[in-house]
DNA sequence: CTTATTTACCATACCTCAAG
DNA sequence: CTTGAGGTATGGTAAATAAG
């Protein structure tokens, strides 16, 4: 703006230049005044300003250097919140890594998973993207090509699309703040690496007996309690005297063992859902000779945080020492040399630092197990679903649907019992 | 020193909930 | 019933530490 020029005379300009928009025609928006005016008139600094009510009617102001940049940013400040893809420009500047540690910080989530995402946002989202200002990434290439690079880097694509939520969530929550026009995340042609579904292969029962029979003595009995009622470990480990009813013929599964970071703590089981499950003849009388072997060890523990209430239970299962099974400690060292035992995994070589077992071969291997022989012998996926704990039959029926028997097989085995009992009324 | 155990942390499968 | 988003427990390795 050349000096000596008057404030008004550049109002003057403008509006002859610009005619007032008409309020009729942007009457769906809050956007209505749009003016420029000088910010200062000695040459310094930018000079041309747009002045807008954004969405929430907050006033914003934008400077330029020049006329027509102003003028062109004022246009497109009425289409974009016409449109709906305003976004505040101020703070889309900031870098994805600061704002992913507010919604790290925003999160209200339980330990192991708030350790997660602090662990998967830092390793894997601000590691490649960290620096990159937020509204550069409104680009699906942009999110398509660190797709590629972890594919690059050998993840699974579990492991992927478990990156990819929390990305396309802080994402989200940029668009819900304002800063972001849409999230890139959820473009049609951002497209992550198809999973093919694993199914779960259950192990056979002379190799779910070998194993228990390679468990120290003192975990025998938790081994079969885990086969005999499908329990998940954590819960085997917190499993104490009084969860047993040996009159009705149930156990009640109510808490587990945890770790939260290193400390462990008792919890309710997975998904906060305690449940009974029917206990066999051969089973209960397995977890009594367990403790008249092993009586219950008094275990104080924290209720589900390290600085939670203590809590006492006098649990069947507990190691060497008498305090409740440490899970980390316990799979690399009793586990693994029961199934060094079993002849599941060899033993190690020489030199070797650990013993290598495969995923699939961990302890929930029992679980799994308990789940393929009551459904092979016909059980309802609606009651395996109960004793399992699911909260959800469909979340049973998906994962285990190949384990059903096929109608055929039913079919031929129900016909085979029939003729045996036929011949066998015959022979009476 | 070598080997065993524990700790720290990461990857992956398991699981829930509710909307479509 | 199916599916997507959100969340959690289990499986695992390497570094740190203790034990032999």
């Amino acid at each position: 703006m050349p000096r000596g020029t008057s404030l008004a005379d550049v109002y003057d300009r403008w509006h002859k230049s610009h005619p007032k928009p008409d309020e009729t025609q942007c009457s769906e928006h809050k956007s209505r005044t749009r003016r420029m005016v000088p910010t200062s008139d000695h040459g310094i600094g930018k000079r041309w300003q747009v002045r807008y009510r954004d969405l929430e009617g907050h006033q914003r102001k934008e400077n330029f250097h020049t006329r027509a940049e102003a003028d062109k940013r004022a246009a497109e400040v009425d289409v974009e919140i016409r449109s709906g893809s305003y976004v505040v420009p101020a703070e889309t500047k900031q870098t994805l890594g600061a704002y992913a540690q507010k919604w790290l910080d925003a999160n209200s989530v339980g330990p192991t998973t708030a350790l997660r995402y602090e662990a998967t946002v830092r390793n894997h989202i601000v590691a490649h993207l960290g620096r990159r200002e937020l509204r550069s990434l409104n680009r699906p290439s942009v999110v398509q090509g660190w797709i590629r690079t972890l594919q690059d880097g050998g993840f699974e694509v579990s492991t992927i699309e478990g990156i990819f939520d929390i990305f396309s969530s802080i994402l989200g929550m940029a668009v819900e703040d304002g800063l972001l026009p849409k999230n890139p995340c959820k473009s049609k042609s951002v497209k992550l690496p198809t999973a093919t579904k694993k199914k779960i292969v259950p192990w056979s029962l002379e190799r779910v007996r070998a194993v228990i029979n390679g468990l120290p003595e003192r975990f025998q009995a938790g081994g079969k309690l885990a086969f005999g009622c499908g329990l998940r470990q954590g819960e085997i480990f917190g499993f104490a005297v009084e969860d047993i009813d040996f009159r009705g013929g149930w156990i009640h599964v109510n808490r587990q063992v945890r770790l939260v970071g290193t400390k462990p703590v008792f919890a309710l089981p997975k998904g906060n859902r305690i449940r009974s499950v029917p206990l066999s003849a051969q089973l209960a009388a397995a977890l009594k000779a367990h403790i008249r072997r092993f009586p219950p060890t008094a275990v104080t523990l924290p209720w589900a945080k390290p600085d939670g209430e203590p809590k006492t239970f006098r649990l069947l299962f507990v190691d060497e020492k008498g305090r409740a099974y440490n899970r980390s400690v316990f799979n690399m060292g009793a586990w693994k040399r029961a199934l060094v035992a079993a002849d599941v995994i060899p033993p190690r070589k020489r030199g070797a630092r650990y013993l290598q077992a495969a995923p699939e071969d961990g302890m929930h291997a029992l679980r799994h197990a308990y789940a393929s022989v009551l459904l092979d012998a016909g059980e309802s996926i609606k009651a395996l679903s109960e004793y399992l704990g699911h909260s959800d039959p469909g979340f049973t029926l998906r994962t285990y649907t190949h384990l059903l028997p096929s109608s055929e097989s039913r079919t031929r085995k129900t016909i085979d019992d029939a003729f045996r009992e036929a011949e066998a009324e015959a022979e009476a």
